[in-house]
DNA sequence: GCGTATTAGTTGAAAATGTAACTAACAAGG
DNA sequence: CCTTGTTAGTTACATTTTCAACTAATACGC
């Protein structure tokens, strides 16, 4: 009894590889005509946003992010003064990042732009099927495999 | 009655692509460590071992991919001795590629290891969460939005 | 046929990413 | 203090990807 053939359109990684890519291409457009932002850019800004100041340590580890995206990421948007940084004092290796005023701005522009195209894009999976892919995927980011 | 504040982490693209990069990571280095190939690559070898012979064109479309990274995929792959390409006599511009018996080695090789994978990614998931998401992330790479 | 438009695929330069080595600051043991 | 080790973050370099221009072959309108 041989193993049943590979499928591709059944290998996961595949399809959500293609379910990332086909979803994220017109949002990308978004951020990057508005405000010349990249994708490791405006994840940043939405952590910054979202959360509060926090180091880029932090965000490293909420984004599963490599260090170095995260560092240059960081350099752009304080280029563009969406980004304050400030060292903290009791220990001098880690600095404090927040949204400035423009970058709030920016951030509430994008993420208004999200939710509807967040919306869209659920519009599309009946709305049971559209919670439980959600959940799917967090369970999936979760941890290494 | 302000919107809803936005929620990074029920932001689909978001998702998606912290799902397709936790769970793409650890079979990367599968084709990688053994047979030195990038995902466009293995993309195109699965692609041709699949569906058998087809154009550059061809995958462009099904894998919805760029022409250029195509085109240096399969570069490669010729390189490695995986792939066959023979120019279409009735339209010279088109070639049609192949699988050598080396590169469907390899695809036998790495479809078997994927399926073991795949298996893997998927027993996180209640068996029912797993069919539905499958279908979910098919629906959604289809067509742009 | 012949000029023009399309299409398949390639190539080269610019941009982005990944990898590894590095600096600077702190921590811990002596 | 002073060596050794660890951690945050940056920088330099190699690899990969993107973008735009290109070549070669075919199709189309006349």
């Amino acid at each position: 009894m041989k193993p049943k053939d590979f499928d591709l359109n059944e290998f996961l990684p595949y399809l959500l590889n293609q379910a990332a890519e086909v979803s994220g291409r017109a949002f990308q457009r978004v951020y990057k005509d508005r405000y010349g932002m990249l994708r490791t850019e405006w994840r940043v800004l939405c952590h910054l946003g979202q959360f509060g100041p926090m180091t880029a340590h932090d965000i490293v580890r909420a984004a599963q992010s490599h260090k170095t995206k995260v560092s240059r990421a960081v350099a752009a948007l304080e280029h563009k003064r969406f980004v304050v940084r400030e060292t903290l004092q009791r220990d001098r290796r880690y600095a404090s990042l927040q949204l400035s005023p423009a970058g709030r701005r920016v951030y509430a522009d994008l993420t208004a732009i999200a939710q509807a195209y967040d919306a869209k894009v659920m519009a599309r999976l009946e709305p049971s099927a559209a919670a439980a892919l959600k959940d799917a995927l967090r369970q999936l980011a979760r941890e290494p495999i």
